[in-house]
DNA sequence: TCGTAATATCGAACCGGTTCGATAATTATT
DNA sequence: AATAATTATCGAACCGGTTCGATATTACGA
């Protein structure tokens, strides 16, 4: 078995309330007693155990990170992400993160993820869409919570979110500078929040550039956003008019699929259809044209959950307050040049 | 606060070690007892703590996840589904698993993950090729190790691997039996065991067609798997001879660079190209043309990954086993039949 | 009917840290 | 020089579970 604060405090000549305060930097302690113990500690190259600490902290030392099972079982890029930029973050803070997904019927606190259940996380950080009562049940258990792209304003929660409305209006505005007049905009449901600020940003945008929105340019369906979106939605406002020069996406998993339904209809982009989506994910740069779209800093998101964890935690009397990240506009080539035919 | 098993030992006038039987299925405890101890479980809505549980268990109740810093910062989608296999077999176990990541310049115990310093671990996983000396540091710590996708057999070390041979053999027999003979394999270093098992594949595959196997056709070079080496390497190949009518690629990203550098030198893919990935990652079925690919089940990796870090738990006596992960042909449109110009 | 075995429950000790009041030693105050 | 304040260290208790030997009760066999 590896060594103890007591056999450090043994080897060193002192109490293990001593040693704690040396690693803890508390109370009073000779300098020539530090370096002493400072010594033992190396030579027996010990370190506290976490569970131990635990115990008496009174805490876990773990963030929980709950992830719809939907964009689970996809292993979304985006959230994946996000994710990743928790746990670097978490790592400044001494935390570790625990992943979990939560399925879409959740509705009772029994399913509530095991490490919540277990007492095993100090704070908790939501990614994406989740049902309402997941977050009442944590909130009702005084557990710090966070959520991540989700919320609204009379949820009372903290919550960190993307610039949507500013993200497509800068995406709306790059395809107006290039002469595009028909602009028509694909999305989804207007029950996740940023559905409805990305089409809020889309109007804006056309607004300020006196642009008449034309209606049968504007395609939303209840569908996730996803592929699907994007084609059917994309085959659909091509059932009702001549198609737009230009597109803006709700994601970019919507512009690929805006890209497949055009492609089947041998629409040619970006001759003939510029298409912009919204999140940047791997596979953006990847597709051939390589995707023009808004750049969200998942790997912020997650770290600024985290940031807002921890100081929830530390300051629970604290009013919940939101945070947007900011986005960039990556032009690349799915959008060119407005031509007239 | 919440509460604990005192407190249900009191509600139920019996004492704590009872109630701890009860929780563990442990010793004797009379049926009757067992029902009053039950419903005040229930009532209070009980579950021990797991910090407290951990620290008597003398284990922590974590699995660590590793992963080389160069995939993690990547993202790599494959990757991410592993570790989704391991956190969903964890459950299952009563296990979290902590992901972390490990630098590519590891060179001292010092650089430890922090989860082994803190003994916070009860096994390890890596994922992907790691410096050796990460593997000797964590053995020599007697931490039991699983390895995913890397290794070799004098490594001594309980490994989960896909099955590359049988997997690139497929690919390469559906590209015979499309009638292709000039079929081309672009792959990385054999550095990496799975390079080595592809490229075994491919020849094996070819000569039981008693095809011969022209040098020029083969491109392998020493950058990491990734969309650089297939344009690279398809670059290189163009360098020195005809196309061949056909490609196998060491994975997808390595595909969709030899697609990029086809489509730049105005080589139709699949008319005049055929090409075949490993993998079956996200993007490969939202690429145009859909990848032909052979599928790896990364979730299986992880899951299998984490039943063998428990058997070694387990039993810790046991010598090191190895286990392959099978794979699957995906047939889809990035190879059709050879047809001669 | 007695002795032994099986069943049932308990209390104290322990896991490895941290905390906090008690006490001792040193320094400052007047 | 006596007292107060500061510095330094310690020991015991505690966090919330689990374990295990001791003890009490019941059942069984001869």
């Amino acid at each position: 078995m590896s060594s103890t604060i007591r056999d450090v405090a043994n080897r060193a000549k002192v109490s293990p309330s001593t040693v704690s305060a040396v690693l803890n930097d508390k109370g009073y302690v000779h300098p020539k007693t530090r370096t002493r113990v400072l010594n033992v500690i190396r030579e027996l190259n010990y370190t506290p155990r976490r569970s131990a600490r635990n115990l008496t902290n009174q805490r876990s030392g773990n963030l929980g990170f709950i992830l719809n099972e939907r964009y689970f079982n996809r292993a979304e890029p985006f959230y994946t992400r996000v994710f990743l930029g928790t746990e670097f973050q978490a790592r400044n803070h001494d935390l570790y993160v625990l992943f979990t997904s939560v399925d879409e019927s959740y509705s009772s606190p029994k399913q509530l993820p095991r490490f919540l259940q277990e007492q095993n996380v100090d704070g908790v950080i939501i990614a994406g869409e989740v049902p309402d009562v997941l977050i009442e049940d944590i909130l009702s258990r005084d557990v710090p919570l966070v959520l991540i792209d989700f919320g609204n304003e009379d949820m009372n929660v903290t919550r960190v979110l993307i610039d949507n409305k500013q993200g497509v209006r800068l995406a709306t505005r790059h395809l107006i500078a290039q002469g595009h007049t028909a602009i028509g905009f694909v999305g989804g449901s207007s029950y996740h929040p940023s559905g409805k600020e990305r089409f809020r940003g889309y109007c804006q945008a056309m607004g300020e550039a006196n642009i008449e929105v034309n209606k049968d340019w504007i395609e939303c369906s209840d569908i996730p956003a996803s592929m699907e979106l994007g084609d059917f939605g994309f085959e659909n406002l091509l059932k009702r008019c001549q198609p737009p020069s230009a597109v803006v996406c709700f994601n970019d998993a919507t512009a690929f699929g805006v890209i497949r339904a055009a492609r089947r209809h041998s629409i040619k982009v970006p001759t003939q259809l510029s298409v912009v989506g919204f999140d940047d994910v791997e596979a953006s740069s990847i597709m051939h044209p390589p995707l023009t779209t808004v750049k969200v800093f998942k790997e912020d998101l997650g770290a600024e959950a985290v940031r807002s964890i921890v100081d929830r935690i530390q300051n629970p009397e604290k009013r919940p307050i939101t945070t947007r990240i900011g986005v960039e506009l990556i032009v690349r080539q799915s959008t060119e040049e407005f031509k007239p035919r």
